[in-house]
DNA sequence: CCGTACCAAGCAAACGATTGGTAGGGTAGG
DNA sequence: CCTACCCTACCAATCGTTTGCTTGGTACGG
């Protein structure tokens, strides 16, 4: 008994438009080739969705609501920054996994897309995001657990950008899990690429 | 005496063109933008070059080209691979400053233009980076100056994306210099977060 | 079990706007 | 007179989007 709720189309629509997106990016992505993809006409997209812009809003919300979901809970429970910090860098590489080709949307045209109206609430997004990491990272700064002559904003960019740019080269389902991958990536953000028995 | 060599003013368009394509995107500039920009109108930039994709192209060679002058002299030069490696960074945040928007079209359009024949020295240009870096690194970790746990390849991609990225928010003229960024990445990158007396 | 009504889904064909690019002529300075 | 530079005027292609229409299926009253 398959029951499409609200349209399963939908939904496989914007997975075949979020992975175009992704690998050609979004201006360079036409109508035709998403109605391509699907096996339709350009046209026959506009029983589903009223604009190409509506589609990549869709996509960015459906992936930030999980996100934000996720971060919140982690910070809500985890009182301890240093194991905050962790599984703040465990969750992102898990919806790097999870959301690839929302993400990699995200990293390559949220700066053009918010310039539109439509995307103001990407501003809110990098606000919260920012609150959540550069919180953690002051608190742990003041804690001990981090370095106290750490930089925290310098270190918010820093381990922002690291992480997240990940997608570039991160291929979901392949021979590096996103747990692998996030424990190294702990390992040299906390210990640093530098000896320690040496001097 | 202004002798104007091979045009000052083409030098001048490409300057203008690299500042758009780095703020919209490749795609999203139009030659018509380009034009505006410099006061012309769109017909006349075919006056110097012959294509849209002949500026990106020659904004881009320029840019490689300096950048591996100084780092095939930075390899040269230095044989201690912690030296070598703190000259890369520092070479990398230098080029960042002074050819901003070069880069971030690199960093933005890279994976599409190298779709094009025309773009295809992009892969060598990725492999002697890669050579070069990597390389810095395995002997770094070969000598005892990094630590022998490191996934040489992870660590290679892990500073290459940190460093780059930076272009995303570093303003060449603000207050951060070019210097103060490296040193600061530096710490982080060799150091890490994690505070050195506890435990 | 039939007929009516409605529905999501898609097709065929075209729209106006914008795109990168072309052709040929004008003009100012050396 | 030449050259560098720019303009006017235009082109074909492609873009996102709209239109009117067809199809297969489901729901339901009689």
């Amino acid at each position: 008994m398959p029951k499409p709720t609200t349209s399963d189309r939908r939904a496989e629509l914007l997975t075949l438009a979020a992975g175009l997106f992704a690998e050609r990016g979004y201006k360079n992505t036409t109508v035709r080739d998403i109605a391509d993809a699907a096996g339709i006409l350009s046209g026959s997209l506009y029983h589903h969705f009223d604009s190409k812009e509506t589609m990549a809003d869709e996509i960015l919300r459906t992936f930030l609501d999980e996100l934000f979901r996720d971060y919140r809970a982690i910070i809500e429970r985890e009182s301890d920054p240093r194991r905050a910090f962790e599984q703040l860098v465990d969750a992102s590489f898990q919806a790097i996994d999870r959301s690839h080709a929302a993400i990699a949307l995200y990293q390559n045209e949220a700066k053009q897309l918010r310039q539109s109206p439509r995307f103001a609430y990407l501003d809110d997004t990098d606000r919260e995001f920012r609150e959540i990491w550069l919180g953690t990272l002051e608190k742990g700064i003041a804690s001990g657990a981090f370095r106290s002559d750490l930089d925290a904003t310098m270190a918010y960019r820093f381990v922002r950008d690291t992480v997240w740019v990940a997608v570039r080269w991160y291929v979901p389902g392949g021979k590096l899990t996103a747990e692998a991958v996030s424990a190294q990536y702990l390992s040299m953000i906390l210990e640093g690429f530098q000896s320690r028995d040496q001097q």
